[in-house]
DNA sequence: GAGAGGCTCCATCAATGGATGGAGGGGTTT
DNA sequence: AAACCCCTCCATCCATTGATGGAGCCTCTC
């Protein structure tokens, strides 16, 4: 290989976006999309059936997250190579997806050449992080972990919930939801519920999408 | 007029949807692509430049948001036909999208399919709203107008701010804070200041991106 | 087996938040 | 002018929240 075709995947929800790239991607020189998917099922399906070189892939999708699309592949083929794409800079997400295993993280904004040239970088080997996302990571490094039982509470205060509703829902006591939150409170960073909620949202660490009407 | 070709200037700051939307409409029939902006000023350029038939609009954008391109195009060119398309449907945004002037809203997992046949019935002078986004301004019909004052506060405590904080933030007593917040809480339909914050944002009635490192 | 860390619980206290009902001034509409 | 709404303020009361420090249990690691 050097200057084969390089053979993509486009895994990506939203119609016209999707036809957007794959019409980008089919006039540029050395790029062939051999496959499209519009939700995380047909995107592992589509795997492997064209074991493309790159995989460039949306992280909302329906029925299975990107995320989860890349640890199951990467289960598989260790060596497959995903450009993340997104509208949309929650830093939750991006960290979870470079955890997995994506290479490139890139934001719908750019423009057709930093696209393209990021596709080609990645199926040299290389990785390529932009400097704002970079960023990010980095302040969220700085951040400490959330315990799972943390998580729970930090969840629940997003849907609205008191401390009481929460201790019956976890089936916890009310002292000791306090103790999670409290912890949790110092862990972001923040002073009260309230923006423990606006930072769990902006972050990404509870799904905007949730608080529709929500789990039980 | 009738048969002849319908002149369209899309309007949208993502390239690759931008470039896609392009791509599929010029091989449509009897649509053509007039023009193309990537945030709000340009837009009202192009509208001038251009005098499209319909104006395909984003409604985040850059430098001057989508309603207020609408309102502006709108008055001095009364006639102007919008087809709003957003990636996600926070209600607010909707609502004064089609009271700027709207004739259609469209989500950007629609098909190509629907996209056309929405160009085609707003150019005969149809209005077209899906049925998922005309149940969504049902529910807010419902729902009671936040006074200025109210909306004020409700920023606020999206911002994480206390009571007192935004005593001093405003200038006014804390049991005036305490009074617009009875009041807006009722009618959000919430029973605490996170579920406020939350309905805010989940509505789109305070941006999430104000999160970052806001106002002030 | 001695930490370390996570989860659980407790009590206590101070601060914050929310409900209620009442009140006056300013503006607009009828 | 009367009615209405918004904005402002007040006092009072109770509920919720958050801080603090202490404690036992379990599991994993060293």
């Amino acid at each position: 290989m050097g200057d084969e075709t390089i053979r993509v995947l486009v895994v990506e929800d939203h119609h016209v976006v999707r036809q957007g790239l794959v019409a980008l991607l089919n006039v540029a020189d050395g790029i062939e999309v051999v496959g499209e998917a519009a939700d995380g099922v047909e995107a592992i399906t589509q795997y492997r059936k064209h074991q493309p070189n790159i995989t460039l892939i949306d992280l909302r999708l329906p029925r299975l997250s990107g995320v989860d699309v890349i640890q199951r592949i990467r289960m598989e083929s260790p060596n497959a190579r995903f450009i993340v794409l997104t509208t949309y800079d929650g830093d939750e997400d991006i960290y979870r997806a470079l955890q997995a295993g994506a290479r490139a993280y890139l934001l719908k904004g750019m423009t057709s050449e930093e696209l393209i040239a990021t596709i080609r970088a990645v199926h040299a080997g290389k990785s390529h992080i932009p400097p704002a996302i970079a960023q990010k990571l980095a302040e969220r490094m700085g951040t400490e972990e959330l315990t799972p039982r943390e998580f729970d509470v930090l969840e629940q205060i997003v849907h609205g919930k008191s401390n009481k509703e929460i201790a019956t829902e976890l089936d916890i006591s009310e002292a000791t939801v306090k103790t999670h939150i409290n912890s949790l409170l110092g862990k972001l960073g923040v002073s009260d519920r309230t923006q423990a909620a606006t930072a769990a949202i902006q972050r990404g660490i509870v799904p905007l999408e949730s608080l529709r009407k929500p789990q039980s």
